[in-house]
RNA sequence: GGGCUCGUAGCUCAGCUGGCUAGAGCGCACGCCUGAUAAGCGUGAGGUCGGAAGUUCAAGUCUUCCCGGGCCCA
């Protein structure tokens, strides 16, 4: 048989089916940097609506993971789809520099030097190191083909940004929301300072665990023998549990749960008869601890622990109360639970931290006799004054045995934290620091700010929609935020003291404050002098003078500085706020969206943010956390360098951010298979245009082949749906339909179909040239959709587009497409799906052919269809007979009416066409070419 | 322990206000094509909708409990 393949317009391009994305991608990037894209599209859109994403800054530490991959490439889809929808969406990335991990690392670096270091000196390390770290991640975060300034990010280190911190804590200053006050936190008595967090070790030690009788104010006892819970002759007391004797002497409450059930439990011990009050449910264990056998004890019916609430006692062995406060009564608290212990817990405010919240709550005072090196102070008694309190507890107990309260004593094991460097248990101790109030009256607004912000929360747009709860319930329950930390790295809290211990902080001095550190850094307020700082014209207040004033060495929390990115960055860009987004993992509901919401609400008296979006974390293939002790942690820079940054890309938009993201090297793996079959669709419908100049050629609407419409009119679809998915932020969304399209409607179908049309019809023909025209809208508006997800691809396709719909260079700033309001694209929706419906009956019986060898290919079978559907016969009828087959690449088709559905296929009685390998009657009706059909011989001819 | 949240085929996702034998794509199996060829096409097998009760004529969809994850707290 004679080869008439040269006689064909078979496809041709340039756009490669094999992407090497680890080689083209690079390159791509080299390129936009050469021609600033940013800047480029920046400048284009210069004008247009404004939406801000405002980016959420990474710590500037260590490499980046797939948390940042999802969280980049998220805001990324968000910039580049509103930059192709008609908006001016400026992206300017942010590091978060100050802080312990970077001080703690330096530090470690630094070793013994660092003791002889000034702050200055050491300050100057962390830059360097904070500096580091923004370098490597600008490339990490660039190598997945984010655009951004990233040539001017904003650094919480920057004397402008600090500026602004300090700028609206002048305005919290001066809304009377921030007070110093005592409050518990990790101190080290061996290297006599605060510990953050991450600088506690957790090890098993042994301590003496003991249970203490109270003895109750006579008034108190009688109120519980009322209650029926104690006989006439007892001492009743509340029996608490401890596993640190030393906080006794700090003891100024006792707590139980204001709903679960307590108990009188009357026993004699030591010819004392006492009632000790516990929880019913831990009757079992006082009574296994207190070695009281069945018949040496009774216990009383229940009563709830809010009936106990403002009961007195005394204290075992302090005397007097020695706070300014009232002391010693029993106060309720949630938190108490019957785990362990009697389920009374005992209160020392300056030692605990769910004891300072419950003292807090109850106007107790925050009482901590302990100084610096952990020796007691003054006010406690005399047997342990200056005792260490790491070193009392046997003292204690044999105290609290000798005056009778003692019920028992026992070792147990348990984890305990210790200090990093000094290896030595660290206790919780009270120190002063600075807080925000969440519960005061601001006058300004005429509420707290947590209710503020509690009625705020409701006006902004949480994605998914239960952000609203999740962030709710932590604004009801959050305690004042402490602001303070005694650290190096960071930018100081600017408030001065004066050798009687007052402080000098108003707003006019953190104003002036915030002028000095925003011209010279925040290293100033170690070397310069008050004076210098606040300038020679402010006006002290009364009582203070340039002679007696001393600078406080505190630093901000970092949180308050990243809550102030609002301010810093935005507002001083002279960009509206509130932002239109913020877009960050769910775990920053109690970080930065209300560490920002805060500020803003406590200084402007408004949200920082229109809608907030949070996405969900990584877990591995079963479900499970990620770590890398755990071994099935994915690194993010490895699976880049392996994949390139679309597979990323592309594995980032087909899961659903909002819940967790499984994750391995396996499941991104598979990625490729999707981005290989989109970039072949993106292949095949540009190498069958590469003859079409789309301004002489294209052919309406109305005049297209049927089959051509029916693409046209799933494009519509398409287009609308993709846009609705993005502009709900629902990219998972936007893959599977552009994924599917590529799939099903092109590769499956139509270009399938369309393979006779471009190939064997005359390359000028209305019938081909009516493809091609529906190819070319496709193609167009395929990049297009796609140019968000796949940001390289995309480029390179459009690259290689021969004509392009819109005259400009890159992708990322042509339109993203609309639906043609002239096409309605559900008219014959009805007709397409029977049709479709019909065509699958056709490939069934057609397989059956293959199966038994009758037919190799589709192309050598007829079909006779009978099917009693009225509305199938008729819609096949509508397109013509000769379409149907062509839409089922068979080479003839009949249909008639009948009493069931069959669908009989069989081998052609006709000729092969020798070109266009149709089964046609019309072959070798031409004289002058004997082996072909009617159609290529007139082609060929 | 608490708050929020998730659990539909091997994978990624659809299943709106409860209503036909639970869908799609991929993957897999089997076949076809060789004029998209480290491509393309077809057919098929895969799910007791995490589990158990309950409400209802009817539940993947509502309620309760349980199991197992995740984030944030304690």
């Amino acid at each position: 048989m004679k080869n008439y393949r040269e006689t064909l317009n078979l496809p041709k391009t340039s756009f490669a089916m094999k992407a090497n994305l680890t080689q083209r991608e690079p390159q791509q990037r080299k390129a936009w940097e050469k021609t600033k894209i940013y800047d480029t599209i920046q400048a284009a859109c210069a004008g247009r609506p404004l939406y801000v994403l405002h980016d959420g800054p990474p710590y500037a530490n260590g490499d980046i993971h797939m948390g940042h991959v999802i969280n980049k490439v998220l805001k990324d889809f968000v910039v580049k789809y509103k930059t192709m929808s008609g908006f001016c969406a400026p992206y300017v990335p942010g590091w978060d520099c100050h802080g312990l991990p970077i001080e703690v690392k330096v530090m470690a670096e630094l070793g013994e030097k660092a003791k002889t270091m000034s702050k200055p000196d050491i300050r100057k390390a962390c830059q360097k190191y904070a500096s580091k770290y923004i370098k490597l991640q600008t490339k990490q975060f660039q190598s997945l083909g984010i655009f951004g300034d990233f040539e001017n990010p904003y650094l919480t280190l920057k004397p402008q940004y600090e500026q602004g911190i300090l700028e609206i804590f002048a305005e919290l200053v001066g809304n009377g929301l921030v007070y110093k006050q005592l409050k518990p936190i990790h101190w080290s008595v061996g290297c006599e300072t605060a510990l953050a967090d991450a600088e506690l070790e957790y090890k098993d030690i042994s301590s003496a665990s003991i249970y203490v009788n109270f003895p109750l104010e006579q008034d108190s006892a009688a109120a519980v023998r009322r209650m029926g819970l104690a006989p006439d002759d007892a001492q009743v007391c509340f029996m608490i549990w401890t596993t640190t004797p030393w906080t006794l002497a700090a003891n100024l409450a006792v707590a139980l749960h204001p709903a679960l059930e307590y108990v009188g439990l009357t026993y004699e011990t030591n010819g004392r008869k006492f009632t000790s009050i516990i929880a019913k449910d831990r009757l079992g264990a006082v009574l296994k601890a207190a070695g009281l056998q069945n018949g040496q004890y009774t216990v009383s019916e229940p009563q709830p622990g809010a009936q106990f609430e403002g009961l007195r006692y005394t204290h075992p062995f302090v005397e007097a109360n020695p706070t300014d406060k009232d002391a010693w009564f029993a106060i309720n608290a949630e938190y108490v639970t019957t785990e362990d212990g009697t389920g009374i817990v005992h209160i020392a405010p300056g030692h605990g931290v769910e004891d300072y919240q419950a003292g807090i709550k109850y106007d107790l005072a925050i009482y901590s006799p302990v100084k610096d090196d952990g020796a007691y102070d003054d006010t406690v008694p005399a047997w342990l004054r200056g005792k260490s309190v790491l070193k009392v507890d046997p003292e204690v107990n044999a105290r609290l045995k000798q005056l009778g309260l003692l019920v028992h004593e026992e070792q147990i094991l348990h984890s305990y934290p210790h200090c990093w460097r000094s290896k030595m248990p660290v206790i919780f101790r009270a120190t002063e620091q600075w807080f925000v109030s969440v519960d005061r009256p601001v006058e300004r607004f005429g509420k707290s700010l947590r209710n503020l912000a509690l009625e705020q929360i409701q006006h902004v747009r949480w994605i998914p929609a239960w952000g609203q709860k999740r962030i709710q319930g932590m604004l009801e329950s959050r305690p004042d935020w402490c602001i303070s930390r005694q650290r190096s790295w960071g930018l100081p809290i600017p408030a001065f003291v004066n050798s009687r211990g007052e402080t000098l902080l108003t707003r006019a001095s953190a104003l002036a404050a915030a002028r000095h550190i925003g011209q010279k850094g925040s290293d100033s307020w170690f070397t310069d002098s008050p004076k210098e700082i606040l300038g020679e014209d402010f006006v002290l207040p009364e009582g203070f003078t340039w002679d007696d004033l001393h600078k406080e060495e505190n630093i901000f929390d970092v949180w308050f500085e990243s809550g102030c990115s609002w301010h810093s960055v935005i507002a001083k860009a002279g960009q509206p706020v509130p932002v239109d987004l913020y877009l960050e993992g769910s775990d920053q509901h109690r970080g930065w969206f209300q560490l920002s919401l805060l500020p803003a609400l406590g200084s402007v008296g408004k949200a920082p943010f229109k809608t907030v979006l949070t996405h969900g974390f990584t877990v591995d293939e079963k479900g499970m956390k990620q770590s890398k002790s755990a071994g099935n942690y994915v690194s993010a820079l490895e699976e880049i360098n392996k994949y390139g940054a679309d597979i990323l890309r592309l594995w980032v938009a087909s899961v659903n951010y909002q819940e967790d993201m499984r994750c391995s090297d396996e499941l991104i793996g598979r990625l490729q298979d999707a981005y290989r079959k989109i970039r072949n669709t993106l292949r095949y419908l540009m190498s069958n245009i590469n003859d079409f100049v789309p301004s002489e050629m294209a052919v309406p609407y109305e005049q297209m082949h049927i089959i051509d419409r029916w693409a046209m009119d799933r494009l519509q679809e398409l287009i609308a749906r993709v846009r609705e998915a993005y502009d709900g932020f629902l990219f998972h969304r936007v893959f599977s339909l552009l994924y599917n399209f590529c799939t099903v409607e092109m590769s499956s179908i139509y270009m399938d179909v369309l393979k006779d049309r471009m190939y064997c019809e005359a390359a000028d023909s209305p019938a081909r040239r009516s493809g091609q025209t529906a190819m070319v809208h496709i193609l167009d508006a395929l990049i297009r959709l796609l140019a968000p997800v796949l940001a390289h691809t995309a480029e390179e396709a459009w690259a290689a587009l021969p004509y392009k719909g819109e005259s400009v260079e890159t992708v990322h700033l042509a339109a993203m497409p609309e639906p043609d309001a002239a096409i309605d694209p559900t008219a014959d929706a009805d007709m397409w799906q029977r049709i479709m419906a019909l065509r699958d009956e056709a490939l069934k019986a057609l397989e059956a052919l293959r199966k038994d060898q009758t037919i190799r290919s589709n192309q050598e079978a007829a079909v006779q269809i009978t099917t009693p559907d009225e509305a199938a016969f008729e819609a096949v009828q509508r397109i013509g007979v000769e379409t149907f087959a062509a839409l089922c690449i068979v080479s003839e088709v009949t249909i008639e009416h009948g009493d069931a559905l069959t669908v009989q296929a069989d081998k052609s009685r006709h000729a092969k066409c020798a070109r266009c390998w149709n089964f046609w009657p019309t072959v070798g009706q031409q004289a002058d070419y004997p082996d072909l059909c009617a159609r290529c011989a007139n082609v060929v001819s």
